[in-house]
DNA sequence: TCAACGAGTGAGTGATCACTTACTCACCAT
DNA sequence: ATGGTGAGTAAGTGATCACTCACTCGTTGA
């Protein structure tokens, strides 16, 4: 007669993280426009109808979603922590390893690329939150370097760009173009630093300068 | 013979490709799902239903598209002669300024990037002609300039990679997220290829290896 | 002169889109 | 019990989608 109580359906508040949580994955995938409300609803496992009651328009649900994603603050108090001991190497891995990390889940990187190309309001917000401050935080490092003597005498904005431009060009390379990685994320990682570092032209040879 | 009208009305083929102009920006611009025939057909000065008998489906317009776009090889011509001289400075300007030159269309990237979000079957190949070719033969030169010595042991695909993922980060920053460019091109292109090849840590100063 | 033909289009087609309406049902304080 | 309330939905709404059909032109070879 009476039902289970313990089998109580889910709260407002769950519904609408479920909802997110699957509306996300499918904007990831298909785009703003390649996704519709039916298929969040199915996904969602709720009508189409109480997709409305949650968010007044489909565009309401997708800002949500941009909106709901932070930055990650763990990894900047990281970064700053090596900054002070001036540890180059230990700054741009944690960057670089941040940045490649391979249990981070992709619809991030494509609901950004997504949400630019599809020119969202949101997506200016969403940039700066999910990059912009890897390089400005980065940059004001370089600069601190330079002026330190540390570093070569570069625009600090450019360089910063540079290093992250490496790191984010590979997961774009592997998550949005499905080129295969054949080193592992280590490597990786130690490979692009060393790089950038110290560049690829061998320390004892032919300097072109 | 065919008398040549002044005032005749475009060919089959000039329609075609003026057509497949139109389509190419739309595309660029707001992706396949994002626009429509009506739009095309409008963009192109033609009826909706005349679209469909140069193009049996939009998705063929689309791969036409796509298929259209081929290598540029007077590019890699001139790649291949300073890679004979083993000008390695030259070799990496000459590709950072041919994927930064700033007169180039935008729409390329748009459209190498919604295919590949999008899933376009044809994504790939035109991944392959649009980007593949440049890092691939970077890393044979790498490669060559590592044996002889001159260039560190890295991996060379790898650092061929980051190399073009500068660049190619660069653009992205500038023509999908709008981000302002501060400093001239060749300006750019020069700070890549310095960084690139020598390094960020000042040569005379803490080599933390 | 005129039939044949390719270029071109206005007016549709059913399907699908985002979104709405009118409703049912479970729950609970009175 | 009862009536108010919020969660939930079936069944629509008009608009718009990709695509088609029936048709008119202007040109051209015989």
């Amino acid at each position: 007669m009476r039902p289970p109580l313990n089998t109580r359906r889910p709260s407002s508040q769950e519904r609408q993280a479920g909802l997110i949580a699957a509306a996300a994955s499918l904007f990831a995938a298909k785009g703003f426009k390649g996704t519709t409300t039916k298929e969040i609803a199915k996904a969602a496992g709720i009508s189409e109808a109480l997709v409305f009651k949650h968010f007044p328009t489909k565009r309401a649900l997708y800002a949500a979603i941009l909106a709901e994603k932070v930055t990650v603050s763990e990894l900047l108090e990281a970064v700053e922590e090596s900054a002070k001991k001036r540890d180059d190497r230990r700054v741009f891995t944690l960057i670089a390893g941040y940045r490649i990390r391979p249990d981070v889940d992709s619809t991030l990187l494509r609901l950004l690329l997504f949400s630019a190309l599809e020119g969202h309001e949101l997506s200016d917000m969403f940039f700066g939150k999910q990059h912009r401050v890897f390089y400005d935080r980065l940059a004001d490092y370089i600069q601190l370097r330079v002026k330190e003597g540390a570093f070569r005498n570069v625009d600090p904005l450019l360089a910063a760009r540079a290093f992250i431009g490496m790191v984010v060009h590979h997961r774009l390379l592997h998550e949005i173009f499905g080129v295969p990685m054949h080193r592992t994320h280590d490597d990786t990682v130690t490979t692009y630093v060393e790089l950038f570092l110290h560049g690829l032209v061998h320390p004892s040879k032919s300097r072109t300068t």
